[in-house]
RNA sequence: GGGCGAAUAACUCAGCUGGUAGAGUGCAACCCUUACAAGGUUGAAGUCACAGGUUCGAGCCCUGUUUCGCCCA
């Protein structure tokens, strides 16, 4: 026996740098390329390589670690492939703004220098968010780590462009998309934010060219008018219906449009008639597509205003505005300005206000493909979960439009076309080309926009796996046992890679996909810097331990619902593992020697017991894991180790590991509490990995890590470890007469120093006989003088009564207390009876009830209410009885 | 404007196919009882947002209202 095995309490941060390094250096989380064993693989969403580590990594990578641990505990064979991702504009920004400090733009260096300044920032940093991943304890499989512009991904990113060009799902053209003037490129639709800002409604004089009459326009861009190219109204529109090929002198300008008639026109807004931008509005876009009318671009790529602005050429768009109303007002063409809260597009890398703007760009044709991604989630072949999230997915990607997929930046898989300069032949390739396959000029010039970053991690699946080569690793682990990551990168990322490993692998990518909340703040907002509320997982780690911070995020992980994190929270977990610690310190003071199958003939009733609870838990945990519900996981476990392991077990078995109950006790008891120990670690593991490997470690009895130990539930002599039912109530019953005398101890004021004589009644001769056999139990557990049990009896006189499921429980008081405490007490019991009583009484004896009512529910009924007039009546008798005392 | 979700103890949240409301934290009282004061024992605390409806019976199902959050345009 020696309890300086563990030191008083748990001390996080020696022991988990140990253990990381340890498994790391044990190749613990290795994947094995080809195996017997049952494959699970999961890939990690991979961060960014500009990313530091903030809380929803750490939900994330602690829920797919806790799966990877969990099926290697079940003997799988798991991969769990880590990487991280370009992120083209991001990275490029960061590193644009390194640069800057030293007076340097990215144009002075020029593109190829300047991508390899950013190649050697990423030598330098792009560890830095990995390393902050190993310190939650990711049991990623670090030898196969993956970067979305290595040599193999790229070369993936390329086979995928050009067979998508040449199956016609690429293509080059001028639309209108979103432009950032700040980040100087197009985005996709998804990379705008919408955000609702107070603006202003100008209401716009444009009068006919013959001075007939005029229309009001009303417009939140008044600067765009140098663009307009027509103006629309609806063609039911009872205000115009008299007018007939009007044309408009636009304002500002020498220029004369025209007047179109179109439906969509919204008749209820404004003065129904709406100027027509058709290179700065996408829907402006669609109707001069329709009616055939010219796009002016009047705003550059920087921002600022063309030649087609006239006077005010030169100007950024948003000084522009305010010269122009000034003018349009000193011209008489103001009617108005009204307030209007209007949606405006905002870059989601850099908050620039965005720009539609019309340009020649890539764009992929999304509906072939989003079709058979759709139909993987309606079959059901890729699960979606929670369920709401299929209705999501499914509005998403029915409502597909085609994906803008070049960006006009230079970090990035540059798009493999070329344009032959002779005779203008498009030419996209897998090898570089060397002449123009029609007229075989050597005057090639390469496209030089690059992809949008997500078109490489749509690939990531299975470009991590070796693809477009034939990998064993592909054929082991693809598709995927299931995606975990959050809802906001589901169109971004899930749905792509749907789209992508279906048509490329005729593969869904992942089995499950597992949607989980957004950690906020403790009043529920979105952490964020310029809120200043954000927590740093590191900071939390460093003060709490990473076990802890882990066991939070689980136990608040509820299917669907946001989670809202303070520090306060971890501390309370914290406190749960410093429990499991003194537990085990314990537990070490009695363990010599690894547990020994265990002999049922030779155990007590408590024992019995805590193996019949581990048994409900082992299995109720790994229910809870297959689907994804780690709350309960979390407290399903929290329950067991500390309301019942703790709580009950070790205090009710005591005695028995200090050889009080003889000696083959003894050696039964710490048996069984080696057994409970090992398998409750095991449990555990998953979860708070470091905590458990530093006790396992110290448990007699075990080898190697914790790591590649075997779930209860699959352990050889899983079987004799058998869930009791009745062992569980008789426990109940034992627990509840304990709980009740400390609750008379402690509402008399009766000092834990003083030892009570108990008598306890039951005309059960069952429940006698138990009790008979567990007496120390409650002797030691309530403190007793002595305990007697009786069939009936006479009530002794000065006494305390509690009832237990029938069971009468007289604490003897002789000398101890004023009666009218336990008169009060009495009084207020019969209160609570009462009340229920009435509930019962009024449900049974309405016919409704007792007639339709199933008749098993009924009859619990009728038991229950059997049950409370007689514990009424025993109530009733024993104030009778206690009145004389007081 | 369209869609989705949430509202349960002071706080954070569970609550399965409808059957007398649960946990943790916090609070109050007592206790250094030979693993743990980062602990133990006991206790108080809820018109399940509001209004209707279905049902013998509703926190749960249906309709509407309010408030909040999110997504899309």
């Amino acid at each position: 026996m020696s309890s300086d095995l563990l030191s008083k309490g748990y001390e996080p941060n020696a022991v988990e740098k140990k253990w990381y390094d340890y498994w790391e250096k044990e190749k613990l989380f290795a994947a094995e390329e080809d195996s017997d064993k049952k494959s699970y693989s999961i890939v990690i969403p991979p961060p960014n390589v500009t990313g530091m580590l903030h809380m929803g990594h750490a939900l994330t990578f602690t829920m797919q670690d806790i799966l990877c641990r969990y099926r290697r505990l079940r003997g799988d064979n798991v991969l769990w492939m880590p990487g991280t991702d370009h992120a083209g504009i991001a990275t490029q920004n960061v590193v644009e703004k390194k640069l800057a400090i030293e007076g340097i733009t990215r144009q002075d260096l020029g593109r190829e220098k300047f991508i390899e300044k950013v190649w050697e920032w990423k030598e330098e940093y792009g560890s830095a968010i990995i390393n902050q991943l190993k310190r939650l304890g990711s049991s990623c499989d670090w030898d196969r780590e993956r970067f979305t512009m290595d040599e193999g991904l790229s070369d993936a990113v390329r086979k995928v462009f050009v067979d998508l060009y040449n199956q016609g799902l690429i293509y080059r053209g001028h639309y209108i998309i979103n432009w950032c003037p700040r980040c100087n490129t197009a985005l996709s639709d998804l990379e705008v934010e919408h955000a609702d800002k107070d603006g202003k409604l100008y209401h716009v004089r444009y009068p006919f060219e013959d001075g007939s009459g005029e229309f009001i326009v009303a417009t939140t861009r008044p600067e765009t008018m140098f663009g307009d190219t027509a103006v629309a109204i609806h063609p039911e529109d009872e205000r115009y219906k008299d007018f007939h090929d009007v044309k408009i002198k636009l304002p500002l300008t020498d220029r004369v449009i025209p007047v179109i008639k179109d439906d969509y026109v919204d008749m209820e807004f404004g003065t129904g008639a709406l100027k027509v931008t058709p290179a700065h509005d996408p829907n402006d876009f669609d109707l001069g597509k329709k009616h055939d009318l010219e796009s002016l671009k009047v705003i550059d790529d920087k921002g600022a205003m063309t030649e087609a602005a006239g006077k005010f050429k030169g100007l950024d768009r948003f000084e522009c505005r305010k010269a122009a109303v000034k003018e349009l007002e000193a011209q008489g063409f103001l009617v108005k300005i009204d307030e209007h809260e209007h949606s405006v597009g905002h870059c989601y890398r850099c908050q620039t206000v965005v720009e539609p703007n019309l340009s020649q760009q890539w764009f992929v044709k999304i509906k072939p493909l989003a079709d058979k991604a759709i139909k993987a989630v309606e079959t059901g072949k890729t699960r979606i979960l929670p369920e709401v999230w299929k209705k999501t997915y499914f509005e998403w990607m029915y409502n597909i439009r085609d994906w803008c997929i070049s960006r006009q930046i230079w970090w990035g898989h540059r798009i493999p076309a070329w344009v032959c300069s002779d005779c203008g032949k498009e030419i996209v390739a897998l090898d570089d080309p060397t002449a123009c396959p029609d007229c075989s000029s050597k005057n090639l010039e390469q496209e030089t926009d690059v992809l949008d970053t997500w078109f490489s991690s749509a690939l990531w699946p299975f470009s991590t796996m070796g693809w477009p080569e034939e990998t064993k690793l592909q054929e082991t682990f693809y598709p995927t046992s299931v995606l975990v990551t959050g809802f906001d990168i589901l169109f971004f990322w899930v749905a792509r890679m749907m789209m992508m490993g279906i048509h490329f692998k005729e593969e869904v990518p992942f089995h499950d996909v597992y949607i989980h909340a957004l950690v906020r703040d403790d009043k529920g907002r979105k952490m964020s810097k310029s809120l200043g509320n954000v927590i740093n997982p590191l900071d939390v780690i460093d003060e709490y331990g990473t076990d802890a911070l882990r066991f939070t995020l689980t136990a608040f992980a509820a299917m669907g619902r946001d989670i809202k994190l303070s520090v306060e929270r971890v501390e309370g977990y914290r406190h749960f593992i410093n429990k499991l610690w003194n537990a085990a310190r314990f537990s070490f003071m009695h363990i010599e020697k690894g547990c020994e199958p265990i002999n049922y003939d030779e155990i007590s009733l408590v024992d019995k017991w805590i193996l019949s609870k581990m048994k409900g838990v082992s299995q109720r945990v790994a229910k809870s894991l297959d689907e994804y519900k780690f709350n309960e996981v979390a407290s399903d476990l929290y329950k067991f180790v500390w309301h019942e392991l703790c709580d009950w077990y070790l205090e009710a078995a005591k005695p028995a590991l200090f050889g009080k109950a003889g000696d083959a006790q003894m050696a039964a008891s710490k048996n069984v509490l080696a057994r409970v120990l090992r398998d409750t670690l095991i449990m555990l593991h998953p979860v708070v990995p470091f905590v458990t490997e530093e006790i396992w470690s110290k448990l007699p009895g075990t080898e190697g890590s914790i790591m590649v130990a075997t779930y209860p539930e699959d352990a050889i002599d899983a079987d004799s470890i058998i869930l009791d039912e009745k062992i569980e109530k008789d426990m109940e019953t034992l627990s509840s007469i304990v709980s009740g005398i400390r609750n008379i101890r402690a509402e008399m004021n009766i000092a834990l120093s003083k030892t009570l004589n108990v008598i306890v009644q039951t005309e059960d001769s069952d429940i006698r006989e138990m009790l008979e056999c567990q007496k120390n139990f409650i002797i030691n557990l309530a403190r007793l003088e002595s305990l007697t049990i009786q069939d009936k009896g006479d009530r002794p006189k000065s006494v305390a009564t509690v009832l237990v499921e029938g069971i009468s429980v007289f604490v003897d008081l002789e000398g101890v207390i004023d009666f009218s405490k336990e008169l009060e007490r009495l009084e207020k019991e019969l209160g609570k009876v009462d009340k229920n009583l009435d509930v019962l009484t009024k449900k049974l004896s309405n016919k409704g009830f007792t007639d339709k009512a199933p008749a098993q529910v009924v009859a619990k009924s009728i038991e229950e209410k059997e049950a409370l007039e007689d514990k009424k009546a025993k109530i009733i008798e024993n104030i009778e009885k206690t009145k004389p005392l007081v």
